[in-house]
RNA sequence: GGCCCCUUCGUCUAGUGGUCUAGGACUCCGGCCUUUCACGCCGGCAACACGGGUUCGAGUCCCGUAGGGGUCACCA
């Protein structure tokens, strides 16, 4: 028996962080046997576009990596895999329940059921619809409509004895059949409902595993109820923790991004998004600008590989060490009986240092390829990159190493695209290393001369240069390094210093350094 | 509230009765390296929710308590 799993996403128009987890699992258990990743879509109650939701979703999925044998745009022998598209099969599956007695026509308004619930409340009894409306002859029917009433299809659950799930994560776990109600599974107008529609399609595409989060554990019941009143063969169940908030025990939500910036974690891996946002033109909603979602990952610079390896973590582990797993190895040893049971927390911080270690174990060409179209959002690169850009380019992107964690990062090392006359100072480092140091001009105009003269523009000699330069100054290094950054960068940090005047080659640092003087001696007078 | 699930360092986790005076990773705190920032290196702090059993022996099994979460829709 080949294995096979789904992920049904709603077209809500962005992916969750969450889902992406749960798909991932999915994904992993289905590729790893040679079996089908299925994606469904659960569109039942939406009536929105459904494409312009849904595309964002399949973009995600695409940009992560995680593809699908069956389903939107790759089709499939099951099609359509759309809910919406897919009423008669949930009507014929009603009409065989109906038939056999396992469901009934209900008759009750909306009101009536309130009022039996609120009864129930009211004397602390347990809720159980007492079926008054119940039609399961056509002469019942007749009467109720006959009173002008429209009927509902409800299951008739079992009042007695218990159901057992043999889950592949929690082990055994029973429900007593007469806690369930009589759940609707088809409106009055036809159409049908969640757990229907989820049992018939998990059945028409065959499926095997149902891996979903824990959420779902509790609606298990009446889905095998369903199913087994089908004369389905039921799938095995996995149900999964879901992925916490940072710092709580919480569903990681997607409106909640309010609160979670209390969390410092959260708030600086949002911050530093918004920081490479506002360079290149993006807009910052909560919409899609938010570290719940994928888009937000995408949007800044990072890599899908890292994502998915956290991800991988956030409730499964091999052992006791292991943490870097190539998607192969994934793949190869990922089991659903390694799976934690308790919920896990969204850390950022961890993410982030996936995200570094990937992008560092990145070779050059490909981290050229990623920065590369920030610096152009940016407006600081043009659309079409001249030929000498790709050699200084890559220079720029080697020297800064792991301080580029982001793609986006690169945009701290905006100074390097800057003309020389445009290039601004942070106020705080130039005051600090500038003007307060008094001879720092004077060094600074001295040094400039030195390296005028110096034609083996390179990190080492000039390494040398400033060293010697020192000497016979009798100075500290760092009594003119600091203050040679910010005229030459505008920056109080950077990458190595020598590394930094290599780049920039001798005429611009001798510029910027004559204008900083400038700028030195105005801020002077 | 009923039912169901969960509970090891701040976080992610290892641990399937003795090798656990509980291991790893991230964070944090020291120190080293150093021209800044970052990296790197070394070291350190830090957890079995609680109470009863069972057992020679319990983080590991059982029961209870507490806490957290989920679910009880003509939502998905």
């Amino acid at each position: 028996m080949t294995v096979r799993t789904r992920f049904a996403p709603s077209p809500t128009g962005y992916l969750h962080i969450g889902g992406v987890r749960t798909a991932l699992f999915n994904w992993l258990l289905a590729r790893q046997s040679g079996g089908q990743f299925i994606l469904r879509i659960d569109d039942t109650d939406t009536e929105r576009n459904i494409d312009s939701a849904l595309q964002p979703i399949l973009d995600g999925f695409k940009w992560l990596g995680i593809d699908w044998d069956e389903g939107p745009e790759v089709g499939g022998i099951h099609q359509p895999y759309f809910q919406s598209q897919r009423l008669s099969c949930y009507q014929a599956a009603t009409q065989r329940l109906l038939e056999s007695g396992k469901a009934y026509r209900d008759y009750a308004t909306p009101q009536e059921v309130a009022q039996e619930r609120e009864a129930a409340e009211r004397e602390k009894r347990d809720f159980v619809y007492s079926r008054r409306w119940m039609a399961e002859t056509e002469e019942t029917c007749q009467k109720f409509e006959a009173e002008g009433r429209s009927f509902v299809v409800r299951l008739k659950m079992p009042r007695e004895g218990t159901c057992n799930i043999e889950d592949l994560v929690r082990g055994e776990v029973s429900f007593d059949w007469d806690r369930e109600q009589d759940h609707v599974i088809q409106r009055a107008d036809g159409t049908c409902l969640y757990h229907l529609a989820n049992v018939v399609d998990d059945h028409d595409f065959e499926i095997t595993h149902v891996i979903r989060a824990v959420e779902h554990l509790s609606n298990t019941p009446r889905q095998i109820f369903i199913a087994e009143s089908l004369g389905y063969q039921l799938p095995s169940y996995a149900h999964i923790p879901f992925v916490a908030e940072p710092g709580s025990k919480n569903k990681l939500s997607k409106r909640k991004i309010e609160q979670y910036m209390k969390n410092h974690d959260f708030k600086k891996l949002f911050d530093h998004g918004v920081a490479i946002a506002n360079r290149i033109d993006l807009e910052v909603v909560p919409s899609s600008f938010n570290p719940v979602l994928v888009d937000f990952y995408r949007d800044i610079g990072f890599l899908p590989d890292a994502i998915v390896n956290y991800l991988l973590l956030v409730g499964w582990s091999l052992d006791d060490k292991t943490e870097d797993f190539s998607r192969q190895q994934m793949t190869d040893l990922f089991s659903l009986d390694r799976v934690v049971k308790s919920e896990a927390s969204f850390d950022p911080e961890k993410l982030l240092v996936f995200q570094q270690r990937y992008m560092n174990e990145l070779p050059l060409k490909q981290k050229v390829v990623r920065c590369l179209p920030f610096l152009q959002r940016a407006g600081l690169v043009g659309p079409s990159i001249e030929c000498e850009m790709g050699p200084y380019l890559s220079s720029i992107i080697d020297a800064a190493d792991d301080r580029i964690t982001v793609a986006g990062d690169i945009l701290q090392f905006d100074d390097f695209f800057i003309p020389d006359e445009k290039l601004q100072y942070d106020s705080k480092a130039f005051q600090k290393r500038l003007v307060k140091p008094e001879n720092a001009g004077y060094l600074l105009d001295l040094f400039k001369g030195e390296l005028a003269q110096q034609d083996d523009f390179k990190a080492d000699p000039l390494n040398a240069l400033l060293h010697h330069f020192c000497e016979s100054q009798g100075i500290k290094i760092g009594q003119i390094i600091h203050g040679l950054r910010v005229a030459v960068t505008g920056k109080a940090a950077g990458f190595g210093m020598f590394e930094t005047l290599e780049i920039l080659g001798r005429e611009r640092c001798i510029h910027r350094i004559e204008r900083a003087l400038e700028h030195l001696h105005g801020a002077a007078e």
